[in-house]
DNA sequence: AACACGTGGTA
DNA sequence: TTACCAAGTGT
């Protein structure tokens, strides 16, 4: 707290805007604290970048919560069970994060002796630790004077120089642009403050100028048109893959899973049994794809967007006894499936065959529709 | 370098 | 409703 007076230097008066308008959240210290030599802890800081990758800190805070009171040190994690990961972290998406999450932890735990790497290059040396990552806990848990670069930073600095050269080609030029207003003295404070511009002044629509600390500076404002930067290349049009989806259901209104492979889309994760996702017009729409043979009654279909594709998922169920069930799986009970590591997608389909599944305390034959 | 990789919120 | 996008990483 030592930047009473800014003047004109873009980095004091972003760190003094930050003084007073800093957010709180529970990962992290306030100015204060960190101006008393305070940091915070390293786990929670590396624990909270890894699930804000490409996600809103409203989805964040009770996965972070979660995470902390199950397993409040990263000996804890590292000593988990990998599927209770997963189940914790369903839900949140990007799941080759929870997988690199607890290969870090375990790293961390076994060959750091318990303690994170305090500088960006053991970080990144680290699985599921990037550019931003690395240098996002450098700061802010070890106070190394590393250029924190995000999509806030990027649009505060492209922004403020009004830089015409599209993402994400522009980015090394960004990252020299923000090492250089990187302060030696609160590098943490600055790498936070620039996201918190970022994310509640210096917005993707409507930014809130009138705010901003930098709006006497700011090259984009001065030629009112801060909503055309940054800008980036256009993105490929997403295809549509068609699938079908099949949730099987026993005399006790169990549902029968089974687990995906480690890797790729959903590695991990479980599944109800569903067709390969295909281009094609007629892909796995039909009951043929189905696991086993049963009387599969239609009940529509599912639509569900991911990063890169469109998938409509036609869905089946049907009742059977748990001898017709055949291939690898299990059937788990309705009142448990909440806790599986079940990606959204499948929930969406295993509750289009159930509409009270995932409902606390619903008896799900009740409310079944019979097609 | 370009693409794979989830989800939910917002306008 | 469609489109964009949010604290990116791995291959």
């Amino acid at each position: 707290m030592t930047d009473a007076h800014p003047g004109t230097d873009p980095t004091r008066q972003i760190l003094a805007w930050y003084d007073r308008h800093h957010r709180d959240l529970p990962w992290r210290v306030t100015p204060a604290m960190a101006a008393r030599g305070i940091r915070a802890d390293p786990y929670r800081v590396w624990l909270s970048e890894v699930m804000l990758q490409q996600t809103t800190v409203q989805a964040v805070k009770r996965y972070f919560d979660l995470f902390t009171s199950t397993w409040p040190t990263v000996a804890d994690l590292a000593e988990a069970e990998t599927e209770e990961v997963m189940k914790a972290w369903a839900g949140l998406g990007y799941y080759a994060r929870a997988r690199n999450l607890k290969k870090c932890a375990e790293t961390v735990a076994l060959s750091h002796d318990g303690r994170f790497p305090d500088t960006e290059a053991g970080l990144k040396a680290l699985p599921g630790i990037g550019d931003y990552t690395a240098a996002a806990i450098a700061a802010i848990a070890f106070d190394r004077q590393a250029a924190v670069l995000d999509g806030n930073v990027e649009r505060v600095i492209s922004r403020f120089h009004a830089i015409d050269a599209p993402l994400p080609g522009a980015k090394p030029q960004m990252r020299a642009l923000v090492a250089a207003m990187t302060p030696a003295d609160r590098p943490g404070d600055f790498a936070q403050a620039m996201m918190d511009l970022g994310a509640t002044i210096c917005t993707p629509k409507r930014p809130a100028c009138a705010l901003c600390p930098l709006k006497e500076t700011c090259r984009a404002l001065a030629a009112d048109e801060p909503e055309r930067f940054p800008v980036k290349v256009a993105k490929r049009e997403k295809p549509v893959r068609l699938g079908a989806a099949f949730v099987a259901i026993d005399e006790a209104d169990a549902v029968f899973l089974r687990k995906r492979p480690g890797h790729g889309l959903l590695g991990g994760m479980t599944e109800v049994p569903n067709s390969d996702w295909t281009a094609r017009r007629d892909g796995g729409t039909e009951p043929d794809a189905a696991p086993f043979a049963a009387d599969w009654q239609t009940c529509g279909t599912i639509i569900h967007v991911f990063t890169h594709f469109e998938l409509r998922l036609a869905v089946f169920r049907c009742r059977v006894s748990r001898a017709a069930a055949g291939g690898p799986g299990w059937w788990e009970p309705w009142h448990t499936l909440d806790g599986q590591a079940l990606p959204t997608v499948m929930k969406k389909a295993i509750k289009q065959a159930l509409p009270a599944a995932f409902e606390p305390n619903a008896p799900v034959r009740e409310k079944v529709r019979t097609p």
